[in-house]
RNA sequence: GGCCCCUUCGACUAGUGGUUAGGUCACCACCCUUUCACGGUGGUUGCACGGGUUCGAAUCCCGUAGGGGUCACCA
């Protein structure tokens, strides 16, 4: 299962961990649950679950069972399921397992102060642990508000199996006397999560390498509901980091999976990139297909130690992707992004441009944003290729060549590249001391396709239009 | 600070006692070439450190160092 909090946006932190449960559900054979873990009321966030289903279909991740999906250990969202929380964590109380607190923030608070100025570790001192059965009813009675408590056995070694580190052991002396239920009726992550992978029939728990440290506390829980049999398996993903090797956030960069979509980034591209982070099959391939990493996952072959989300080997596996794509796949993507930009030509020169440029972006967005001047004639030109390409004599043979241009009917890039190389031929100069000049003209700037494909593609009119206007303008 | 996890080129990684330590990205050089790319060829760079075990250690053990995570009525 995938059991995200919907607080916004989905970190690509959340996509791999959601990623490999795909991958391995589906290796597997096993079913994919999407559960949405909203039992923070303060972190509530408008259509962020929406979001989340977006992001997901947009990345190819599918699931069998979840608040869309239905499936017959509805409902999928915890918010929805409060009444079973509260049944579990009575049943424990009932049983020793947990008590009630009536400790106040402020105590609470107070308490971990001077622990921690003692130098000691920062944790609850069971004040409330021993209250008789009078006591807490005449609190409870006198509507003091109160939390539930999980009773940690003391002096016990929980030692659990995790399929990526192998065995963990945790001290229970050095474990929180940790709060289930909230004084607002609500289950904190630790009770809810594992009342619903048991209730769920959750085999398997995929998770960030962040809750490796709490897992004994959730073993902890399996015990005390007397559900060990029953327990899943557990594997903690390494985390993505920073270039700084921190966890990775906001403040280095983005994170959020919709940022790399409004960036131009391709799912696939993001998905293969986003896999083979922290999870290699062994061999020499770096780009795979959602099938391949089916056919190929193993969980035991995932790392332990955390991976650098660099930015440069995305880039090029997103280019890997667009060079592979033809034409009238990469044209529905970019269409938009020109409507978007204001540029209205036919589909026609739209997909020329697609072929001029496909070799030479890393995005998507690339498609639109390094190929102004063939939407529209440049204002501006480049200042290093004039240096270097316009002079004199530049301007002397342009001035020649553009009667040439304009006789020439068959406006092809084979007959323009042969109109230039001929007129070079009888200067006596190479075809680059035209080439260059033409280019700086009719595109504002010193790189990019074939200068031949781009001429014909922007058509005849508007270059000769374009190299006046440079001759006129460019001293 | 306590606890837990981790440690192979700058980055992602392959490697499970015997390899000239391999691949990809990035970088550099050269080739191709009208530019930029693409493509091709070659190259620089790495087993954190110290002890063991062993005929032999990136691989096994123990320390040290470094990094990270976690210690909430957040997940």
């Amino acid at each position: 299962r995938f059991a995200p909090s919907p607080t916004g946006y989905v970190h690509v932190g959340s996509l791999r961990t959601a990623l490999y449960n795909y991958l391995f559900a589906r290796h597997t054979g096993g079913v994919n649950i999407l559960r949405i873990e909203d039992t923070d009321q303060t972190r509530y966030v408008e259509g962020a679950v929406e979001n989340l289903l977006r992001t997901m279909e947009w990345v190819g991740i599918t699931f069998d069972e979840g608040p869309v999906h239905g499936g017959d250990c509805g409902p999928y969202t915890q918010s929805e399921r409060t009444d079973i929380y509260r049944k579990y964590a009575d049943e424990l109380v009932a049983n020793g397992k947990a008590y009630p607190c009536f400790c106040s923030a402020e105590r609470l608070d107070r308490v971990r102060k001077e622990m921690q100025a003692a130098g000691q570790p920062p944790m609850y001192d069971r004040h409330c642990r021993n209250l008789s059965a009078d006591e807490v009813k005449a609190k409870i009675d006198a509507g003091e508000k109160y939390v539930i408590r999980l009773r940690v056995p003391l002096g016990e070694t929980i030692t659990f199996t995790d399929l990526i580190r192998d065995d963990v052991s945790f001290e229970s002396k050095t474990i929180d006397d940790q709060v289930l239920l909230k004084s607002d009726g609500f289950p904190t992550y630790h009770l809810a999560n594992v009342v619903d992978d048991k209730l769920m029939k959750i085999t398997h728990v995929i998770r960030g390498e962040e809750w490796l440290s709490s897992t004994p506390k959730h073993v902890l829980l399996y015990r005390a509901f007397g559900w060990e049999a029953d327990m899943p398996k557990f594997a903690h993903l390494p985390l993505l980091l920073n270039p700084d090797r921190s966890k990775l956030s906001k403040r280095q960069g983005d994170v959020a999976v919709e940022d790399f979509k409004t960036q131009g980034y391709l799912p696939q591209a993001l998905v293969n990139f986003v896999a083979l982070l922290g999870w290699n099959p062994s061999d020499t391939q770096e780009i795979y297909s959602i099938e391949e990493l089916i056919a190929s996952f193993d969980l035991e072959k995932v790392n332990k130690a955390g991976a650098v989300f660099g930015r440069e080997k995305l880039d090029w596996m997103n280019a890997e992707y667009i060079r592979k794509m033809s034409v009238d796949e990469l044209f529905p993507i970019v269409k938009p992004l020109a409507d978007a930009r204001g540029y209205s030509v036919s589909d026609e020169y739209l997909k020329k441009v697609i072929t001029l440029m496909q070799e030479r972006v890393r995005t998507v967005t690339d498609f639109v944003d390094f190929s102004s001047y063939f939407f529209k004639a440049p204002t501006e030109f480049d200042e290093k290729s004039k240096a270097k390409n316009w002079n004199a004599d530049a301007v002397e043979r342009l001035t020649e060549l553009l009667p040439k241009f304009n006789e020439l009917t068959d406006w092809t890039h084979t007959n323009i590249e042969q109109v230039v190389r001929t007129y070079a031929e009888a200067k006596g100069i190479s075809a680059g001391k035209l080439i260059h000049p033409i280019r700086l003209s009719v595109s504002g700037v010193g790189m990019g396709p074939s200068l031949f494909e781009l001429l014909e593609t922007v058509g005849k009119d508007e270059v000769l239009k374009r190299i006046e206007y440079a001759l006129s303008v460019l001293k």
